[in-house]
DNA sequence: GAGTGTAGATGCCTGCACATATCGGTGTCA
DNA sequence: TGACACCGATATGTGCAGGCATCTACACTC
């Protein structure tokens, strides 16, 4: 599944963004290059490289005459694909979970209306077919099946937007969806509720209907969350200082 | 303004991205690490360090035996800071601002929803002693520190909502807000009606009504957006296909 | 068509020179 | 005596040059 890049670079990385997450390299903690070639066992070329990336994502700064300077969580970048993965592999997973549960249920519903009045005609059909199939597959309770194709429309949807920012949530969701059943949240048979607002969406879309499209996939996703929301019950709230 | 950063790293990282993000190193075109040291007339490590940084963004691919090859738009974080900025100055100005514009109407109204129902009690009042100063400034037409408040205002919301996604949103909002004065789209003096939605969305806050703050912030961002639009009318949509 | 060899590229390592921010000492002035 | 400005020493990231290791696309053989 996860494909295997067992190169040293990776591996540097991994560890060291790990590491940062976890808090076990707390904010402030200053690094020297040298060390970390010591400590991970590699040399100054791999160090070095992970050190840039961590630098783009806003994990760490460099210093002459002080060293690699580990940064707050605020200044991480939080759309960043690996800190995401990291983060959900930490403490932080509840608090994750719930961050992107939160920007799911603000951009589907406007990527649901973007669709419905945008979107190529060709996704439009496919989306009602697949809202179709899902109420054949949901109600014979064939899991799997309905997981591929619950994945398939959200990721029609978050497409058919025409946004590239509200596309690339599609790994997330389709991660999100699939963590559901994995973790056992999923019930035998999908809701009868759950199978016609998927088809409320899917119609809305099709016949350009923005303003039906969009309310029909909030409410859809209210209630995803819903469900999910134990999932992330008692994480504590971040609140960044604003700076100036 | 923009911090200075004349290490030959952030150049090369600079020209490449820039490169690619104008189609002048087109998706699928393939480079070798030894002809970019001559290019750009630096070493090896200089180079090896920015292809890891355009890795990690999806900008490029590095694959032994072959080269770095450039990967197609779809395949880039749409959220990185670096990527933003080298679109805001390229051809894709235009999508890139209403990707973000769209990007605010999903995540704005859901943002002041949240910091009703969550956010810290000095941050609402703040909130609310931000919007009196804006109608009182606006009146006057003192619209260098009409958009310093603005932007606060802008930023409490989203940190308010205590949610580190919507959070980081803020210097992209920012960013928007600044160029909409110096880009001469703002009237002498605001709308009266927009200084009213402000304050409604303040008050709704502070007295912690959730869907009389997501409803006023949606009036207030839409209202704003079509003011934007024309920045991006004509720009094509891409839809970027579903994989499996 | 399957197996195999090899050229050619990235991956990784090392030693060195340079630039620069910090630290500590010294001297001057109030 | 104390505060402050200057200045040199030093540690550390930055960048360079080159070498070997490793993997793999591709051509060649059978």
């Amino acid at each position: 599944m996860t494909s295997r890049q067992p190169s040293l670079h990776h591996q540097a990385l991994e560890i060291l963004g790990r590491r940062i997450v976890t808090g076990d390299l707390p904010a402030g903690h200053v690094m020297l290059a040298e060390s970390l070639e010591a400590e991970l066992k590699v040399s100054r070329s791999v160090v070095r490289e992970a050190v840039r990336v961590l630098q783009s994502i806003g994990m760490v700064e460099s210093i002459k005459r002080v060293g690699i300077r580990v940064l707050p969580p605020q200044a991480w970048n939080p759309f960043d694909a690996n800190i995401i993965r990291w983060r959900m592999d930490s403490d932080a997973r509840g608090a994750q979970l719930r961050a992107l549960a939160e920007l799911r249920s603000a951009v589907e519903p406007v990527a649901s209306e973007l669709a419905a009045q945008n979107a190529p005609f060709p996704m439009r059909r496919e989306l009602l077919q697949v809202a179709e199939e899902m109420v054949r597959v949901g109600r014979q309770g064939k899991m799997e099946r309905f997981l591929e194709l619950d994945t398939r429309f959200h990721a029609l949807v978050l497409s058919g937007s025409g946004n590239e920012m509200f596309a690339t949530l599609i790994g997330q969701v389709a991660e999100t969806l699939a963590g559901r059943t994995t973790h056992g949240l999923m019930p035998a048979h999908p809701k009868e509720e759950a199978l016609q607002w998927h088809l409320d969406v899917a119609r809305a879309i099709l016949d350009g209907k923005a303003t039906a499209a969009r309310r029909a996939s909030a409410k859809m996703i209210n209630e995803t969350i819903e469900d999910l929301s134990p999932e992330w019950a008692g994480q504590p709230r971040v609140f960044v200082p604003v700076k100036p």
